[in-house]
DNA sequence: GTGGCTTCTTCCAAGTCGTGAACTAAGCAG
DNA sequence: CTGCTTAGTTCACGACTTGGAAGAAGCCAC
């Protein structure tokens, strides 16, 4: 029976939490505004909101002249009630970000990973975590949590496969956590780059979205009903393996005719040398000089590029019927800066009427540094959840 | 602000759903397994057992010896507390069936349909709905509610596009309450079959999942974490315009290369006809007589289509990473009855190690009359929800 | 100032709920 | 019939929201 009883303690934790979820999500509220929005009693907002004011969460932020009468006060989530770290995973380097509950970057920590061991990783993330701490003049009892992204499938905070990096079976949070005292959150990148644009970026406000990343490889983060939908088994998502083109290129994956291989970067500039273009040695580069080239052989890759992409698109559009697909990745970017409207118009062709009119395609906002911050709100939405009850210590 | 408030009635609305729901769906409980289950008190599941019993809709049903004490006494929902409809609205067809709450069919109607025009499918409805409750004797303020189950995109109780039946923005709903004070509910017929699945058929157990329909055309019903997910705007699960073959195939949604045009009959029997086979009138005969062919060109055409389905199959597995692939619809069966195992077997080629390992691809259980029984359960959906709380009569 | 207005706060009674502990019911072995 | 075991019930209690009413707080126009 996955449904779980209600007590009348639920009841308040869940109050608490919609209060909180609303300051926190849509920006300085007042009393009464928050009366008309959750519906609940006025003698109730106030209650609620005393209770949180009294343990530091939330803060009252000026006010706001009414209609004559007395003015509103704003209140806000106290952003230095408590702070969050994000870390992001990457294949040669790891990097640590602290946070203030606004999300305001305090401190910063890199190192390079010359082999990303699971010991070296797992240091590097606790001398980030010690540095960044450190660094910012705040103490460890203030920080609320560390959310991790690895680039590699994560069930129940522990990674499962991690190819890039070369893992398998990792129980990376229960490492960490020998480590210190704070909690540890681990989850996917690509979930959390999504997480970040939902959140801060070009998906705000939308609750069934689909964030797209296409760089080297290919990738999505599904956001279905408000919150990310990860599947039965935590690897939801997975796009770039898609079968676009039945018996097509050969992909890395091993499967033929994936999206991957026409649209990843990678398959695009091998594409692009198949078809007689020079390539520079510079992935990066090589992309920039491609979409920039007027010769025949590029244009006609970036426009088969845009359709190749234009039917991935119009998969998920069909399938999962999105109101929004936030494109990013950085080859994905690179390429929707100059032709987003023309694979708006591809994706026409491919998917059905009603759902592509009901879709909106869009850029992401934030950069590639935004994986931290996803990472970082793994402990607040935890903290908005439980209506701002902060974990116990261990 | 989507999240709402709870008050101290939610709370006892939503363990009266809790324990209605346990004892529905999995099977006759004692109330000693229900506070296991749900972890409520002892008291409370007696207090809430003790209403619902009152008000008739659960009941007592035996007892079962424990070891050595007092025999626990079994509880189920009563079946005959309140009786359900479900209607299929089909091309050529309206059907109607009564169904009491343990969805034994107590009475059936069909009606042959000319044309069909919304007048005409909501005066052969009602007058369904009418027969049915006439022919097994019950009062019409038993019935719970009447679901109904169209081929098309179904928005709020409203159609909003039914290609098969001519319609656009008819509102069904509406029209149905102007004839009858029975609750009615309007969903689309995928998924009222993939609900049938997913409660009394192959799905049973499953929290995500996909039923896939093929037939002559193509299309699924997605249930992401234990119910239907239908997407920003309703029309999520349109599997079939999911392009396989970039450039391929023209499919008759205007775009080319759709799993549709590959694998739904009519496409495979248009294959076969190009590759020289020779094909019946019936569509129905004709798949048969393919199946069943042993030569050259059939077995070819057999062999891709199940590499086709294969990938729109790994499609799934690799986006919406489910624990069960359910695969019903006509020729969908057929060709699974005789190429399970190759089909499984492809689907290993196309899809990721991973999420591959942890689907399970079976048949439909249920045959195509279960669309009716599907669009029952609608008002039984309700009810478990609202924790055996009845509408109220208009 | 004064009165008017809106926004909160405080208080209280009423009503709801789940809980724990004590208690009753029902079977069985001897 | 006794004692034991398990199943289910009763009841006082504390926790909670609500609605209403009274009032305080803060600002404005006059």
């Amino acid at each position: 029976m996955e449904v779980r009883r209600t007590t009348v303690r639920d009841m308040r934790r869940s109050n608490r939490s919609v209060i909180l979820t609303g300051i926190y999500r849509e920006g300085p509220l007042s009393r009464q505004e928050l009366t008309v929005r959750t519906s609940l009693s006025a003698a109730s907002v106030s209650n609620l909101v005393a209770e949180l004011i009294a343990e530091g969460v939330v803060e009252e932020a000026g006010s706001v002249e009414s209609e004559g009468g007395r003015p509103r006060v704003l209140l806000r989530v106290a952003p230095t009630f408590r702070y969050v770290v994000g870390a992001e995973v990457g294949e040669t380097r790891v990097r640590v970000e602290l946070f203030d509950l606004a999300m305001n970057v305090l401190a910063r920590a890199d190192h390079p990973i010359a082999t990303p061991s699971p010991e070296a990783v797992v240091k590097h993330v606790l001398e980030g975590l010690s540095t960044v701490i450190a660094a910012s003049g705040i103490q460890s009892e203030q920080v609320l949590g560390l959310g991790v992204a690895v680039a590699g499938v994560v069930e129940d905070n522990a990674i499962v496969d991690a190819q890039t990096l070369g893992w398998e079976a990792v129980p990376l949070a229960e490492l960490l956590a020998e480590g210190t005292d704070i909690p540890v959150h681990v989850d996917n990148g690509a979930n959390m780059l999504g997480q970040a644009e939902m959140w801060f970026g070009a998906g705000r406000g939308a609750t069934d979205a689909v964030v797209a990343l296409v760089g080297s490889g290919v990738g999505s983060a599904l956001v279905a009903g408000g919150s990310s939908y990860r599947g039965a088994r935590s690897s939801a998502g997975e796009w770039g393996h898609m079968t676009i083109m039945y018996g097509g290129r050969q992909c890395r994956c091993g499967a033929l005719g994936c999206l991957e291989a026409y649209v990843g970067a990678e398959g695009v500039l091998d594409r692009y040398r198949l078809a007689g273009g020079t390539v520079d040695a510079d992935e990066e580069t090589a992309f920039v000089e491609l979409l920039e080239s007027t010769t025949e052989p590029a244009t006609a890759i970036v426009n088969d590029t845009i359709g190749y992409l234009a039917a991935g698109f119009a998969n998920l559009v069909n399938l999962v019927n999105p109101e929004r697909i936030v494109l990013g990745g950085w080859s994905g970017l690179l390429l929707g800066e100059k032709h987003l409207d023309e694979l708006r118009a591809e994706v026409g062709k491919h998917a059905l009427r009603r759902p592509y009119a009901q879709v909106s395609i869009v850029l992401c906002e934030l950069g590639r540094d935004a994986v931290a911050l996803g990472a970082a709100t793994l402990p607040v939405v935890r903290l908005l959840r439980d209506g701002g009850a902060v974990p116990p210590p261990r």
